[in-house]
DNA sequence: TTACATCGTGTTGAATATACACATTATCTT
DNA sequence: AAGATAATGTGTATATTCAACACGATGTAA
């Protein structure tokens, strides 16, 4: 080390803006803050980076401490930087977002006291977040609509058996417009990465819809070829 | 100020693709460093963020110290937050991106001693890069591959008369690909926000053609209705 | 005047997107 | 068991967009 790194009082951190899907309803994972500032608010699961962790590894890491949540596969989408955006100091905050099915089981847990609970809220009609956290949302809420019209993220946020109508109702929930029937099937169809299964809804009372499974598999080999990216 | 957020040793940093075209090719600038790390190094122009000034701001502040170059459009389009990318120790950068005009007039003049000199660099064959900076540029060039697939933005690195032509050449040396004559012009010209002037290329020892110039309140119009966001 | 280099232009067929309505099926009720 | 209910599952016609493809016109230079 020949010269040395300046050293503010600076801290960087991450946001999650994490959706599920559920009862016909877009959601988005909040917590209730037990912590100053903003303690009792509603806010974005969110937490400072370690000084030796990656900011990918952190945002893991954040999010199983304030939600109990694992494994999901989260992918960064905006960093915030204004100078005011925290009270207590300069705080820029690298934001991430992932889709996930909301289970039944999966219980939200936090393991840390930084949160007093983490819960499921709709994304319509959201109250106002600590923070710039409403803001983040809705940078991240914006990304991920318009990512939909291009790539098929949807099944992310189903249980893996689905009817199509139930896809249906998720990109009209993400895209907030209604689409026709049956041109949503064929097209949906049409990709090929849909697998119609030998089973049928249960418990409904009306005719039964076939159930559909995404095949990982063909989605990956299709999605890979719309992408040209330079390797040099 | 009731809890007081730790102090690390860790600084926010900006890195910038800048984005040129010139002479039928593809450029990005860059610097030469004058300072360790990687002194003499051939680097994407970049520095410390201060902690009185959003990461817009410093995002301006530092081309312009290390370039001389203002008034630019950037955009962040990545954050790099790997724990040993900076040999110095914990630096998050967040990585911008803009593409300008090259103007033969304008001069690349460093104003700090941090750069020796500024200079336009063909994005083929680009050596090898200070730090993750070989990274970053790579990173940055595929976003604005994918991103002129959906949005006209090679306008930006045109003079601003130009032929249809020298357009073309422009998308054919981002895409990486030949591009059709007739379907890119009649494409072109249907989205209605270039304006045919009256006035020809000069100083070509062949047929002359027409020039055009980018209409950016059509422009600004037709690409606000592609854009579906949320408000509330 | 001739050679050269680039300009500027249209059509056709294929693929994709849009608009639109009703008979079928399983369940529930009486 | 008959009828009411509620959602499923399906096809066609039209408009739009995309892809492939070649050559005469024009200006410059020798």
């Amino acid at each position: 080390m020949e010269v040395k790194l300046p050293e503010f009082d600076s801290v960087f951190s991450i946001d999650c803006v994490i959706f599920g899907f559920d009862a016909g309803e877009l959601k988005i994972l909040l917590i209730e803050r037990n912590e100053e500032p903003f303690k009792d608010w509603l806010a974005l699961p969110g937490y400072i980076v370690e000084q030796n962790e990656s900011i990918d590894t952190a945002a893991e890491r954040i999010l199983y401490e304030l939600t109990g949540l694992r494994d999901l596969h989260m992918e960064q989408f905006h960093t915030f930087g204004e100078v005011n955006r925290h009270p207590q100091g300069r705080v820029i905050t690298v934001a991430y977002y992932a889709l996930i099915r909301i289970n039944g089981q999966k219980e939200l847990r936090p393991v840390t006291q930084y949160a007093k609970k983490a819960f499921w809220h709709p994304v319509n009609e959201l109250p106002k977040l600590a923070f710039d956290h409403s803001e983040i949302f809705k940078t991240g809420f914006n990304k991920i609509r318009r990512r939909l019209s291009y790539q098929p993220i949807a099944f992310e946020l189903l249980p893996e058996k689905f009817t199509l109508t139930q896809l249906q109702m998720l990109y009209e929930a993400i895209l907030n417009k209604k689409l026709d029937k049956r041109n949503f099937r064929k097209k949906m169809l049409s990709y090929g990465f849909l697998k119609e299964l030998d089973e049928k809804q249960k418990g409904v009372s009306y005719r039964a819809a076939k159930l559909y499974k995404f095949d990982k598999r063909k989605y990956t080999k299709i999605f890979q070829n719309e992408l040209t990216t330079v390797e040099s």
